[in-house]
RNA sequence: GGGCGCGUAGCUCAGUGGACCAGAGCAUCCGCCUUCUAAGCGGAGGGUCGCGGGUUCGAAUCCCGCCGCGCCCGCCA
């Protein structure tokens, strides 16, 4: 309720403040009203809303702002779910909501009017975009958590959203896991690579149905230490690919097998030839997708569609771009310099050419050779050898999800995965006609670690360079810091650490060194935390109803976990932190959710209804105050997520809702109350909470268990 | 050399447009289960908000300058 109260409170202070000093206030009430300042004062006693807007007043008024202050809180007309107004400190304007309006509203169910879509259309997500070539990690699990959960946030603003996961099938990446197939294990045919894939399939779900519990896809508890590393198979390419890489360092000569097999990989693309390397890598890079489509749904995360890249390479948008570019200009065919022969960009007009000229002008002699020296502002997109890089391919995607490129994919149904149905995935040809409309997006926001925040710009760039100024503007690049490793936690995985990396408060994650923590180890361990707590506390259940409990509460501790960091906080990530459920954790929140369903529960049986009426003089008392006023900022705090692109604001909101209720569970025994009218107002509160809890946590992506 | 980010309690982090805004969790210590699930609650100790200036009635918060740390700046992806 909090957002349309706000609101309306700003539109009467504004209507009150042009009619009486219209001077003040030249710009009209509308427009007064959009640009108050509205904050929550320091105190509950102090009110609801405080605006800070007579300091500003008296200025313009030259007249002390408290007493203006008094002279708005007075003639002010209060909208309704307002009990009234006064000047407060120095000259706040703070409000009081009505507590027993507020409890009404919020006990019938009624959302938050305030919260309305802000987006003038579709907005595409794209996150995940793991390269198909090993398990996903830690790392790929923050970007992944972060994007379902905003794009969450934003549909439950209502907007549009379709959340889309590229997948780069055709990399450097999956071609060095094709040739660790073909050469390191001997004799690798795509007949054989078949059947080891069906192999570790046939295995993986045997083992499902031994530990009997179907909803759970990985069960790695209940498997020998020794077979775990041929229980998956995107658990063997994160050791192959990790092999190759060594291979490479040690022997050099053997880079040329990378090379050969990417050169195999595209001519098979572009329908030159049909080799078995290309076939591997399709292979692989199949098998691995739908492995991290497991991993990812263990976190209750689906995507709408999963553009590729060999259909990108196919579909030739590259060379659409390409003639876009050069005929309007936005690129240039270098003829001299160390660019010579290539196509660049010129970006950063003007803002940059000044640093890059003084730093050309000072040759960097004795400097080390470990950072790039300062560029011109040209960007190469077409390489001398008429290949295009990185950038120039995203810029012909980042067109397509605006609609600007002028082609489209084809789409069918991807095969399903573990009974669930599969999500739609580009193709070249035979596409199924019914596919729902994608791209052509309004805004398209892309999640992706910070580090590609230059990349990022580029592209952003390219479209200004093309004419789309607008799209580079609604281009939004959703960025946060790396998932690290402590060295403690580097070491706990077997990894040698060297002395500087000793030193170091973390470590980066690694695939080609193999250092990470993989996803579905660190659900694996923490379903096995989960399960150990249930088993003690629910002996009379056996295994398999244990485990159901035990499920949804590692997937919440290991949202939440990656939830709670704001985007800039750099993650050094450690067993025992990731581990808790104690304190700041998602089994906090969910136990919470779990106390009051169990009160309503148990209300319910003894024929207790909840009714709001009563609760007028118990509104009165801070510890229900605090609990009813922060169930109805819900839609605020997700307003405010939105504005800032914080979903840990929610995360925290969350866990606040659940601090303030077991404060009031243990000051206030619902059942108990004697009065009536008071027992049944205490209980609307507990369900008025209980929902505003399974809310948060839906939005956060996490269950609102019944027991726990 | 340039760009971006970070620096707040022993540790990990909040502080979203200036008022008791110096906070939370963990860790440590002390209490609380015959009463709606103790994955909980209450209490204690613990901080010159990196340093120095500036703006302001008022700055962890805004501006400038330092210091330290991280990431990025390739005809790799």
């Amino acid at each position: 309720m909090y957002l349309a109260l706000e609101e309306s409170l700003r539109h009467a202070v504004a209507a009150f403040v042009a009619a009486h000093w219209p001077d003040a206030a030249p710009e009209g009430p509308e427009a007064l009203a959009a640009a108050l300042v509205v904050e929550r004062p320091p105190k509950a006693e102090l009110g609801d809303f405080a605006l800070p807007l007579c300091f500003d007043l008296a200025r313009r008024l030259r007249r002390p702002p408290r007493a203006l202050a008094q002279e708005i809180a007075s003639g002010l007309a209060l909208p309704s779910g307002l009990a009234r107004a006064e000047a407060a400190g120095g000259g706040y304007l703070n409000a009081f909501a009505d507590r027993a309006w507020l409890f009404a509203q919020a006990a019938a169910a009624q959302r938050d009017p305030g919260l309305r879509p802000a987006l003038d259309g579709k907005a595409i997500v794209e996150h995940t975009n793991i390269n198909p070539n090993k398990a996903a990690h830690i790392g790929h699990l923050r970007n992944a958590v972060l994007g379902d959960t905003f794009a969450r946030l934003l549909r439950f603003r209502g907007e549009t959203v379709e959340v889309q996961n590229y997948i780069d099938n055709t990399g450097v990446q999956v071609a060095d896991v094709a040739v660790g197939l073909e050469r390191l294990e001997a004799g690798e045919t795509p007949g054989a690579l078949t059947t080891k894939i069906h192999v570790y399939e046939v295995e993986r779900r045997t083992l499902a149905d031994e530990g009997a519990i179907s909803p759970a896809p990985h069960f790695l508890p209940l498997i020998p230490e020794r077979h775990r590393a041929t229980y998956s198979f995107d658990y063997f390419c994160w050791d192959l690919y990790a092999r190759v890489s060594r291979l490479y360092a040690e022997n050099p000569a053997s880079v040329q097998w990378r090379a050969a097999a990417l050169a195999a990989i595209e001519q098979a693309e572009e329908g030159r030839s049909t080799n078995s390397t290309a076939e591997i890598a399709a292979l692989v890079a199949g098998a691995i997708v739908t492995a991290h489509l497991r991993t990812m749904r263990r976190l209750h995360i689906a995507y709408d569609v999963l553009p590729r890249e060999s259909e990108i390479l196919r579909l030739h948008f590259w060379r659409e771009a390409f003639e876009q570019m050069k005929a309007r200009g936005a690129i240039r065919l270098e003829t001299a310099g160390k660019n010579a022969g290539c196509w660049v960009m010129d970006w950063r007009q003007g803002e940059g050419s000044a640093a890059a000229g003084a730093a050309n002008t000072e040759p960097d002699a004795g400097g080390d050779a470990g950072y790039a020296a300062p560029d011109d502002a040209a960007k190469v997109i077409v390489r001398s050898n008429g290949t295009v890089t990185y950038v120039g391919k995203d810029i012909a995607y980042q067109l397509w999800k605006f609609g600007l490129l002028g082609r489209d994919f084809q789409y069918r149904r991807r095969q399903p995965v573990d009974g669930q149905t599969g999500p739609w995935i580009t193709t070249a040809e035979d596409g199924d006609a019914n596919h729902p409309p994608f791209g052509r997006a309004r805004w398209v926001f892309n999640v992706i670690d910070t580090r590609q925040s230059y990349l990022q710009e580029v592209v952003q760039a390219g479209l200004r360079a093309l004419g789309y100024a607008d799209e580079a503007g609604r281009s939004v690049h959703f960025s946060y810091e790396m998932v690290a490793l402590t060295p403690r936690c580097a070491r706990e995985l077997g990894y040698q650490l060297s002395p500087e990396e000793e030193r170091k408060s973390h470590v980066e994650v690694s695939g080609r060194k193999g250092l990470g923590v993989k996803a579905d180890d660190l659900l694996d361990r923490l379903l096995h935390g989960a399960w150990a707590e249930v088993a003690n506390r629910h002996p009379e259940l056996d295994g398999a109803g244990q485990l159901a409990l035990a499920g949804p509460i590692a997937t919440g501790a290991a949202r939440y976990f990656l939830l709670k960091f704001t985007r800039n906080a750099l993650i050094a990530f450690d067993f025992e932190d990731a581990l808790s459920f104690d304190g700041e954790t998602g089994p906090y929140v969910q136990y919470a959710a779990v106390r009051a369903a169990s009160i309503l529960r148990k209300a319910e049986a003894a024929g207790v209804q909840p009714d709001p009426a009563a609760g007028a003089e118990l509104l009165a008392a801070t510890d229900v105050w605090d609990l009813l006023s922060l169930a109805a900022r819900l839609e605020a705090t997700v307003h405010q997520a939105l504005a800032a692109g914080e979903p840990a604001y929610v995360a925290k909101y969350a866990f606040q809702l659940a601090q303030a209720f077991n404060n009031f569970y243990h000051r206030r025994p619902v059942l108990a109350e004697e009065d009536a009218g008071r027992r049944a107002a205490l209980l609307a509160l507990v369900a008025v909470t209980q929902r505003q809890l399974a809310h948060a946590l839906e939005l956060l992506g996490m269950a609102a268990p019944e027991i726990m």
